[in-house]
DNA sequence: TATCATTGTGTAAGCGATTTCAACGACAGG
DNA sequence: CCTGTCGTTGAAATCGCTTACACAATGATA
């Protein structure tokens, strides 16, 4: 392995001169010149790891996921490594399988190791998390979420659902059905289920309490949650559902209960995953920019770490939505 | 920050005991002891950086994928960060968003940067590609390509595609067509076609090569081939396609071209995708365990550089597979 | 008793960069 | 001619850890 020395030696200066021709500090031009062809004869890159060293530094970014397939997470990690790329830095991905716990140790093992800043996409958030967070010694923007006193990048899931209950209501007849997750996950599980409620009642049909069940993200769990509810009640003719994933699975059991003919607007998401637009014709879902939520968290981040001006650092990022199919 | 000299000084020994007490060397009950408290009482953790520069190991693996969000490339990854996880490595991701000279570009960052070691689930390979991984300086590990003189974890896509075009060919009346991907893509692109060609033929019922259209693994293109397919020959009753994905697509021009009643069985695919399933109540298809090729692809990589007894270090391994829905 | 493994310990030499510091030549102003 | 400034330069000190080496004990063996 070629070292600086070597350079240096090749060129006939010191490696202090190799150093600052390659951070740019005081050089003149001729040996800037000699340098540069030593170090393409030879070849030399220089030492992350004996950078990092020096400076602390290793242009290294956390990224904690719940789920690695997903197509939420993955166009939001998609994102990210977009920005990271573009502006020299790498991703470490982290992925907790749908495990809070491991997020907490993730943040942990990130922060005494060796990230210069960390993109949570958050889940969960307990009071352990947002210690965590608090204590956090390097920068950290939350993506999904919107935590008092973090930075975040999120969607505002209660007004999206507030809008798509209201433009379900009318549109629906029969009874209609909930299927939410966990309100743990304040921004899919609560916010998106009270949204949802207050946009029914708004319009003057609101949800019946016993028609609320509770899935698990999977397209398993939507699709055991729904067979559940057709099972309890034979008038519900429409099932809302947290993610588009689990609408999947709620409208497999509604085919399998009632068959496939009954109508097109059978069951809602939020998402608006692909697949489902491609067989279904598009339900009624919510279109997030995740995409763009990977990018600007990610810019965020970058900027306070590089200390670019003019930006004003960490904040909180909110991003529109667009209903689909209503 | 709390250092090993610090530990050490708290404990009252050198830091070189408290180094051997890390890594397992020679080291007294009591002196353990009391390095183990003065740990816990400073909460000092290592440097990784210190360390990687010392022993020249990251404890970090470079993951090269073709495309983040896709199901297939997510259950891989999933399987690879699960083993990475449990035995004390991180994964830096980097995503080439389908453009080969990305990938050889991360091949080249990552040798020369802070990897012991790189997964590369692969698409195509030429012979740049072959050169740049024969050159590696690190152990190197591909997924789902079969590719001579590199340690592979790959399934049978000849062999797969054969058995389902055999299993087809009674099946269908009526034309079949098929939507492949680039045949430098040779596992997706070249094997699948092949071998799907071979089993109809076979089944004494050939594929017309009119009827082959090329798509670009998404969903949209899929659609368009479709489109096109259905346009030309109103006889095609029955496409194949190199992908799920693809196969969504397609499945929605048959809807809109022809509607929806007419047979389940209209298209079929590879990959086993899950909204696919659940949506269309199951097209013929190719489950292959994709979590499992990261699982075996990383253990691999890991006992060579771990240097686990008994392992025969890098080798090429094929998966199985299996027909669904026929 | 002499000899030799065996086990435990500290000292010190790196790993390969960055960065402080003192110094130097040239050159302008007084 | 002296002094101050400016642009450049290399020597050397880190950064925090691992590990080769020398050296003690200690107990076993001859």
């Amino acid at each position: 392995m070629v070292k600086m020395k070597d350079v240096a030696e090749l060129a006939g200066v010191s490696s202090a001169a190799v150093s600052r021709y390659l951070n740019g500090g005081y050089i003149s031009a001729d040996k800037a010149e000699r340098i540069k062809q030593a170090i393409e004869l030879t070849g030399y890159v220089r030492s992350s790891q004996a950078r990092a060293l020096r400076t602390g530094s290793t242009k290294l970014i956390g990224v904690i996921v719940p789920k690695i397939n997903s197509e939420s997470v993955s166009r939001i990690t998609a994102g990210i490594g977009q920005v990271l790329g573009r502006r020299g830095y790498q991703m470490l991905l982290a992925n907790t399988d749908n495990a809070p716990d491991r997020e907490l140790e993730y943040l942990d093992l990130f922060q005494n190791h060796p990230v210069d800043g960390i993109v949570l996409v958050a889940t969960m958030i307990t009071d352990e998390h947002r210690r965590a967070i608090e204590s956090c010694r390097v920068p950290i923007v939350l993506i999904g979420q919107n935590v008092e006193g973090a930075a975040c990048v999120y969607h505002d899931d209660y007004e999206a659902a507030f809008e798509l209950g209201q433009a379900l209501a009318g549109r629906v007849d029969g009874k209609i059905a909930y299927i939410g997750v966990t309100e743990e996950d304040r921004a899919a599980g609560y916010d998106r289920r009270r949204g949802f409620e207050a946009g029914l009642r708004a319009a003057g049909n609101p949800l019946d309490a016993a028609l609320i069940r509770l899935g698990s993200f999977t397209l398993d769990s939507g699709y055991g949650a729904a067979r559940e509810l057709l099972s309890v009640d034979p008038d519900v003719s429409f099932i809302a559902c947290a993610t588009d994933t689990m609408a999947a699975g709620a409208l497999r059991a509604i085919d399998e209960v009632r068959g496939t003919g009954e109508g097109i607007h059978r069951v809602s998401g939020f998402g608006d995953n692909a697949f489902l637009r491609a067989l279904t014709g598009g339900i009624p879902t919510v279109h997030y920019g995740y995409l763009t939520s990977g990018v600007e968290a990610t810019n965020m981040l970058l900027n306070t770490l590089d200390g670019v001006e003019g930006e004003s650092g960490l904040k909180t990022l909110k991003l529109g939505h667009q209903l689909m199919n209503v």
